[in-house]
DNA sequence: TGAAATGTTGGGGCG
DNA sequence: ACGCCCCAACATTTC
């Protein structure tokens, strides 16, 4: 038996580039590298297809990195973690750390297990540029606004340093019992994913290349681009910073190298909104599942399960909308600027409850991230703390005329609409039947009629929130 | 990291 | 030359 072993867990930290736990492992001399999938446990945070194409791919990514010596498992941490202790002579379990409440219960549960045998169990933070509770206010309580949030956690960051990939031990031991990645079966049984192919690269290797594209390409624009979805000047870094395939050290290190100016400080603020809503999880587990603001408990949702299912189809009859739900649907993923028009007419135009919408999103994004999912949909829905304000109701013509002016985003995902000239392309309604049929488009037929009136539904949407306002009072 | 309603200003047409 | 109206264009307030 294989004397003085050190565990490296691998969780959501699938490289080997600056990831503090691999590098604290390989101080040994006899290395074993895991990975546990465990969410069957999750409930309805269990992974969505679209996350488990990428976790597939970044795993394999990171098995041909380590030689294909990972070895991975497929059931209750705890309990392979206290197997491979029973079978194997192991010194040590070295892991970074990761936020979400289940994660932060069960590694609490595993050190203790483990420090009861005498094994040493280690816990690094490789993933965020400051700990959620080293940021505070003077009380000792947690910010709820990002602005002050932001200003302190820039002042007590510590210097951001990068860690080498580290040397790896020539031998790194496998178990013979461990799984095979085929055997997760992660990937989709029916065959949705070729595109999938073409538009992302999981994995350490394909997240720097992602990183190095951004910089020479997206960077100098991306203060005003970013807003733009046609364009190509936002990062497309979430999948890679949610499973681990790169560190926000790592990108935060490389943009400095690059240049600072104001698209650099734009683009490190969203960086931090990412912290921020690592933070708020932390600090309030129920951001999930609970309005943080109590007084949205009693808001009146519609109970619409057709209206519900158009929007997550992209049949709402708004070409914005529909292009982004259908961008998630085809691509695992929508531009930011989408996600909020797709979330708030989800929430008020249709006063479909917010959670409904954070699970549909949950269920198709491969960057699918709990903290951010969660915080975001209540920042939109104005439950959340330092929320957007309950009279911001995004209007989807307007959105559309202004970020999308030239259609070239709305087009590439409703190709029915692709005839429709500029003027009509977010009103398709208002088009004259001339034009309308010169595009090849027979409204309710090729393209649906809106859902719901915009003017009339903002107006419920205030009436409904004003509601809310008044049982606080 | 809205939008609509309301208010203000200023230029041009016109009697 | 002047007042009046109209209405963009912009600014402010309100939800």
């Amino acid at each position: 038996m294989t004397q003085n072993i050190s565990i490296i867990w691998f969780r959501q930290d699938l490289r080997l580039g600056h990831n503090p736990a691999l590098t604290a492992a390989c101080k040994a001399n006899n290395v074993m590298p895991i990975y546990i999938l465990d969410d069957d446990t999750a409930g309805q945070h269990r992974m969505g297809a679209a996350s488990r194409w990428w976790l597939h791919h970044s795993l394999k990514a990171l098995d041909v990195s380590l030689d294909n010596a990972l070895n991975v498992y497929c059931g209750d941490a705890a309990s392979i973690i206290a197997d491979l202790c029973q079978r194997f002579k192991v010194d040590a379990v070295y892991w970074n750390r990761c936020y979400e409440p289940r994660h932060i219960s069960q590694s609490k549960y595993i050190k203790q297990q483990l420090s009861s045998q005498g094994i040493k169990a280690s816990s690094i933070n490789g993933s965020l540029l400051n700990e959620p509770w080293s940021v505070l206010k003077k009380d000792g309580s947690p910010y709820k606004v990002f602005t002050p949030y932001h200003r302190e956690a820039s002042k007590i960051e510590p210097p951001v340093t990068v860690l080498p990939a580290p040397k790896l031990p020539t031998h790194l031991i496998s178990d013979s019992q461990a799984a095979s990645l085929d055997t997760l079966a992660l990937l989709p049984v029916i065959n949705w994913d070729t595109d999938f192919y073409n538009l992302w690269t999981p994995g350490e290797a394909g997240a720097l290349s992602t990183l190095t594209t951004f910089l020479s390409e997206g960077i100098n624009n991306y203060k005003d681009g970013r807003d733009i979805p046609a364009l190509k000047a936002i990062s497309r870094l979430s999948p890679h910073l949610h499973f681990g395939d790169i560190s926000p050290h790592q990108i935060i290190s490389t943009l400095l190298t690059v240049a600072d100016d104001q698209n650099c400080e734009h683009f490190k603020r969203e960086i931090r909104w990412r912290e921020f809503s690592y933070y708020l999880l932390f600090h309030f587990p129920s951001l999930p599942e609970k309005n943080f603001k109590a007084t949205f408990d009693q808001f009146p949702w519609e109970n619409n399960p057709a209206w519900l299912m158009k929007w997550q189809k992209g049949l709402t009859g708004y070409p914005l909308v529909d292009a982004g739900m259908r961008e998630l649907w085809q691509t695992g993923s929508m531009h930011n600027r989408v996600r909020m028009v797709t979330a708030s007419f989800l929430i008020k135009n249709l006063l479909i409850d917010w959670r409904l919408g954070a699970q549909w999103f949950w269920d198709c994004l491969v960057d699918a991230d709990l903290a951010s999912n969660s915080a975001s949909w209540q920042w939109v829905a104005g439950s959340g703390t330092d929320a957007s304000p309950y009279f911001r109701v995004f209007n989807p013509i307007i959105q559309g005329e202004k970020f999308d002016p030239h259609g070239d985003y709305t087009r590439r995902y409703l190709p029915e609409l692709s005839d429709l000239p500029d003027k009509y392309l977010f009103k398709p309604w208002e088009a004259p039947a001339a034009i309308l049929e010169q595009a090849n488009i027979t409204l309710g037929q090729t393209y649906p009629m809106p859902i719901v009136q915009i003017k009339e539904s903002r107006q419920r949407a205030l009436e409904a929130y004003s509601l809310t306002k008044e049982l606080k009072s």
